[in-house]
DNA sequence: GTGCATGTTGATCACTTGATCAATCGCATC
DNA sequence: GATGCGATTGATCAAGTGATCAACATGCAC
């Protein structure tokens, strides 16, 4: 038999596509957002997701984009309930470390070997990073501002916070396992950075 | 005309496939690393590189295993001529940091995308993070031992300064520049874990 | 010189990828 | 109900992947 056709709105359909890919993409990686891959997913021929998409390339840029940019959102949303700036950094510390994302990381980590091949990716990833380390800095200067942190380069201390965490991620795509150990050990690690004393940010 | 065959050993043939894998692998990329590209390389026909290769997922693992083999030999040759253990774990964070090792790093970047799809290369990749977090962790024991460092958990802060490592490591791929600044902040945050009065890691 | 073990070729298979496009048909509009 | 816009199909192309193997020929042993 073959597959009833369906037909929706231009915007749904797209809705759908864009929908699988991400789902494709948190499954099984960025490499596995493939032309057939996300029309088999949405239940259409091939042809229809290439008709939406303006290339695959983009939409593999794209689908990196939705996922980070959402990942982001929700830390944002989880952070502005907490007042308090230090609580706010470990609690930023803990939940990248929680090691219940490695299907994110694994797109962020994807995302800096393919682009190599992918110049949209590669721009989007770059455009992705600088949100990050924004959020970050603001972090750092609301802390700042209130007297909590001690930052003079707050720039470069997002810079290198961001650096630890992906790293520190990427780890646990290889070996996972005793996140709790390196938490503790990080967070040692950036309280000087921050002007804090010791302890201030394991308090929690 | 159709190429002159040339005919040499098993053993030297065997060995001018794995240097033009590392050498493709180190210019383009672990996903360049392809059983036509290898032997165009070489200078001769696809058959021959799969007649000496077991699979190409075990010539891209063991080239990736070649490539960061020999980085950690060349560092560990680099730290062997220097006597104080504060100034090599300095030169190590300045060596690994100079921006001047981006092919090295690509290769690592994507060795963990990768590993998803690549059996070999993942059990690879473990075993080389491995290998590394081992050095690191000598290099921490001597210091304790000498009374240079403070470190309890040594095993741990050998993980944690491999994760950083790796992380601005990353970054660089895609923001290249601010290396400088960067290892400054590094310097200061590494200080406090190996039990470093501030200002001692960046005497050099 | 001759023989032949073995290094080497390149055509070939089966598969996957992105992309194109004429043909088809669902469905809102009239 | 009939019409036609536009969403949808699926066959098709060109390119690239790893792998296989019968045929070939090189250069050493004798």
């Amino acid at each position: 038999m073959p597959a009833p056709r369906t037909r929706r709105s231009a915007d749904q359909r797209r809705a759908e596509i864009t929908d699988a890919a991400r789902e494709l993409a948190l499954a099984e990686g960025l490499s596995a957002v493939t032309l057939r891959a996300v029309a088999a997913r949405v239940g259409v021929a091939s042809g229809l997701v290439a008709h939406y998409a303006p290339s695959m390339d983009e939409l593999v840029a794209s689908t990196f984009g939705d996922i980070v940019g959402g990942e982001l959102a929700e830390l944002a949303m989880l952070l502005s309930g907490i007042a308090d700036p230090t609580a706010q950094v470990a609690t930023l510390l803990a939940t990248v470390l929680d090691g219940s994302r490695t299907d994110v990381t694994l797109v962020w980590v994807q995302s800096w070997g393919m682009g190599e091949r992918n110049e949209a990716l590669a721009a989007e990833a770059r455009s992705r990073m600088d949100e990050w380390q924004q959020f970050i800095a603001a972090l750092l200067h609301t802390g700042v501002a209130s007297g909590d942190f001690r930052v003079e380069d707050t720039q470069g201390v997002a810079w290198l916070l961001l650096g630890m965490i992906d790293g520190l991620s990427a780890h646990t795509l290889v070996r996972w396992g005793e996140s709790e150990g390196r938490r503790e050990l990080l967070v040692r690690a950036v309280e000087p950075l921050l002007g804090l004393e010791p302890g201030r940010l394991r308090s929690r």
